[in-house]
DNA sequence: CTGAAAGCGCTTACAG
DNA sequence: CTGAAAGCGCTTACAG
């Protein structure tokens, strides 16, 4: 059996509130009494109940994470940094893993409201009416990862997908490539589907190049439909001499088709990409890309979180920084 | 406010206790009566805390999943699978990233106690003296994941690592190569270090070729050790015609700089890694490697967890097949 | 089938 | 500085 409150306030003859007073130091007790009942905690290496002080606190000092796809490496990264910045404030991250989908997310949204956490943090693409609806009627702190739009009114952290976008392309136009294709993602990802096309599209016209919507394929982020998209574009359109892609995974599937139908990159084919997940780097070709400070995003969400938590003012969005990583694709 | 079960009662015009019993279906109730509750949960929206439930029940629904790097896909797809399971039986996980931190470790114990989760699953490498005692005083189920050694006694989910190097440095030597150079991991991991170089000496020996420890370096899983080793190897000895390396981002470094030499592979030298991670099929040249179902060991682990839970019999270790995959590098 | 009451293990006014 | 008591929101014998 392990030993509760009231049986180390008996061994130390004392009430009891005092145990919970030096347990967790809230009100000054005499430093003989004190003393007396560390001993004995000590002694019994009592671990007070998470449970009973939650149950009587009203704090839980959980907080849900809700992510589309733990396997991912770009949200394996991004709770990392939460879990990071929630464990140094004594707070325990509970996973809630969506696999996009809707009954899962809102299946955990009840789920969270049963375990009472204390926040939530979520990566708010493609969440439903419905998923919205319910959130809404938590009165927890909530912050949003990796997306923002204009539907939310939480605090939201992420980089600008618009600029880097252009940045990137304007990159591939000033390394002297003319016809530059897309494999962008759904139009519904506003962030990473819609914004990182429309940077790409500016970038085109600012430059006196011609958008051309025959140049582009909508993917879903994976490396076969970067493959399967360039295939096809590579069979119908000889004079493509640079890809664009919304992510990294599809520009290494794109890569791939490039180098099955014998091109070299960058010079026959020049390829950038989105993220700058591991693989990136270590890539023959190593990949240009957008880099994204993943875990620092993490930590900078939880920041937002514990601000929350503790009734501070919280900005409407943290932008952070990207960067263009020049390696050897382009 | 949220409605209590008192609240619920209350406008029902019953007692707590029937409440309960229509929440949980744990006693029979008269139609009539269920019907009345049920309308008031429906209008009230009440949904009941786990948290008052946990107190009174001693089950928390709970379970921590004690892992060194989440970022780190092998983790992150062992998680996937472990929470997918969970999920499934209403379990919820808690995340536990060690950090390869031994303090981390034995903090992480501390909460798991104070949450009073009722089980812990963890992957053993690397836990120190101080974090197997601790672990031995809970007296909840427990269950390890893609690691096992005599010094443990909890049910365990693995691959066979010794046989699968063994299969793999075959068919290497059987592909005609004759000096197999290897870049193992740490000895003290005695899975995916000492027995995946156990398995690579003995195919060498039982295949007449012979073992020499000069052909073989120590790396971390890292891609920089991988590279690092094979450029000191290379320059070394210029007789090595394939590398063996005890998991995929360290024979991916490898690849990196066989290519910088301008050799290539397989033909000149051949590669092969473990583990099977996405970037493994999608490199170029595709990595031929031991392919591990992590997300189903993940599941797999978790089934044995729900076993325990449920008081039923485990077997002492499960064992699933890995499979030789083999692609363009070997 | 149903209810009153005790109990889970804490915290926190309140009183002294 | 310290203690007795109520309360957090459930479940579960016990009695009927």
């Amino acid at each position: 059996m392990r030993y509760t409150i009231s049986d180390v306030a008996k061994l130390a003859n004392v009430s009891k509130a005092t145990v919970s007073r030096v347990l967790n130091n809230s009100k000054p007790v005499s430093d003989e009494v004190k003393k007396r009942v560390l001993k004995v905690i000590e002694e019994t290496n009592f671990q007070p109940s998470a449970l009973a002080r939650s149950l009587s606190n009203r704090q839980t000092k959980l907080i849900g994470v809700l992510l589309p796809d733990i396997a991912n490496p770009v949200f394996s990264k991004i709770i990392d940094g939460i879990e990071k910045k929630a464990h140094e404030e004594d707070y325990s991250v509970l996973l809630c893993n969506t696999r996009h989908n809707e009954e899962e997310e809102l299946k955990y949204l009840d789920i969270l409201r049963e375990k009472e956490v204390d926040g939530i943090i979520f990566n708010g693409f493609h969440s439903s009416e419905k998923f919205r609806e319910k959130l809404s009627k938590f009165s927890i702190p909530i912050a949003v990862i990796g997306y923002d739009d204009e539907s939310y009114d939480y605090p939201a952290v992420l980089i600008d997908n618009l600029k880097a976008s252009y940045d990137m392309t304007k990159h591939i136009i000033d390394s002297g490539k003319k016809n530059i294709a897309m494999v962008h993602g759904p139009i519904e990802d506003y962030c990473s589907g819609y914004q990182r096309m429309e940077g790409y599209k500016n970038a085109l016209l600012n430059n006196s190049l011609k958008y051309n919507k025959e140049y582009m394929k909508k993917g879903n982020y994976t490396y076969k439909s970067g493959y399967d998209s360039a295939k096809e574009l590579l069979k119908k359109y000889s004079d493509i001499d640079a890809f664009f892609c919304a992510n990294d995974m599809m520009a290494i599937g794109v890569m791939k088709a490039i180098l099955e139908i014998g091109k070299s990159i960058p010079k026959d084919i020049a390829v950038a990409g989105f993220d700058d997940i591991d693989v990136a780097s270590v890539y023959t070709p190593a990949l240009t890309t957008v880099h994204q400070p993943f875990e620092l995003k993490g930590e900078s969400v939880m920041s937002q979180m514990l601000k929350l938590l503790n009734g501070k003012e919280v900005e409407r969005q943290i932008v952070h920084k990207y960067k263009i990583v020049i390696r050897e694709s382009i």
